[in-house]
DNA sequence: ACCTGAACACCGTTCAAGT
DNA sequence: ACCTGAACACCGTTCAAGT
């Protein structure tokens, strides 16, 4: 046989990732993606150590997509930290929601923390210091809260990740109508990231520790 | 062999549990499921249709202990909504944690929504109606904003589910250090969700629709 | 350097057969 | 009614062998 043009290695991503687009990835086995690039079984272990490292490859460029995709989104709005901060909100539930398969590979727990390969947590790290630098730049215009950064990046972050992750697993298909897609939906709920859900003359004391 | 106690459903389930808090759920095989229980391979069969029927049974008695314990923690503040809202974000994030493989399972895509088993979809709907009722009786105590009761319950299970499966993914572990356990961080990131991350002079609007 | 094919131990599922 | 054991098609991984 012809020795496949050059990069198998990128040939079998693209299997793999149109492969777990179909059946989720759970149900994804290496030879069927071996198959479906062309080659036999065992051609992969040139490329990946494991079924697990294409797995690995592949939630890297996810990370990557995601921090692509947000930082972008957030560009649109100069000199306006909360419009950035929404817009990066939906790009982020969007994408997520356009791509659930592989958005559960990169947060279901497909991947052992054993070896995160390094690339894949600084992709990840990426997409969280961006939101970081526009938590900070809107404190500094005074338009977010004077509290620690992490904190308040974290919040926006958990939000928008908790309600991708929901809507992803179907918890939400019968709670929220059809009508509504992830755009209105994280519009509807970042409303309260922004201003809480407290009653306008209510104050909240955290008890603490008792 | 002995017909192993009468109730060998239970004995898998149990076995079932063990194996995936042992080596997480996508690495858990039937067979040895079935090993474990002490019985041949086939046995299991008798009383599941399915590997997956495996799953969604041990599934849904997850969401049963989360309905259970964020219901039991709400119940410890009377008449102070905040407060029961702030304990039940704490037990669902607590829980989570506890059984990290188990929420993994529960909401990281390992089981299609094909035959979601009507018992599960209650027992979710179960906890989210309580959730629903708690923001409720805060609406009529003038507590929580005056808003749809869904939005508001979507923000706050977001945000806690959110944080949730950040923690169990292993995505916080070099940026929040290992001091603070999950109480703590839901408590700082549960201020945000009462009053919202803008600063008090800065009022949301929302641009909608462009 | 890159790929193949046989081989091994494992898996999910089924089904005739045993008690 | 409940369980076993053989059987089938599949899987991940390895390794000698081919070009």
């Amino acid at each position: 046989m012809n020795y496949h043009h050059g990069d198998l290695k990128n040939t079998l991503i693209k299997a793999a990732i149109s492969l777990i687009a179909e059946k989720g990835p759970n149900a994804i086995s290496l030879r069927a993606v071996a198959k479906r690039a062309g080659v036999s079984h065992s051609a992969p272990y040139r490329h990946f150590k494991d079924k697990g490292a294409l797995l690995m490859a592949i939630a890297e460029s996810g990370f990557n997509a995601l921090a692509t995709r947000t930082r972008e989104a957030s560009q649109a709005f100069p000199d306006d930290p909360t419009r950035q901060l929404q817009a990066a909100s939906i790009a982020y539930v969007e994408l997520a929601v356009e791509n659930p398969e592989i958005t559960q590979l990169m947060f279901g727990g497909f991947i052992t923390p054993d070896e995160c390969s390094g690339t894949l947590a600084e992709a990840s790290e990426r997409a969280f210091n961006s939101l970081l630098s526009l938590i900070e730049s809107g404190k500094a215009a005074a338009v977010f809260r004077d509290e620690p950064t992490e904190e308040l990046a974290l919040a926006a972050w958990s939000m928008m990740h908790g309600l991708a992750m929901l809507i992803i697993g179907g918890q939400l298909q019968t709670r929220e109508g059809d009508q509504c897609g992830p755009q209105q939906i994280s519009r509807s709920i970042g409303r309260f990231l922004m201003e809480g859900i407290l009653g306008k003359n209510i104050s909240f004391s955290d008890p603490g520790h008792e």
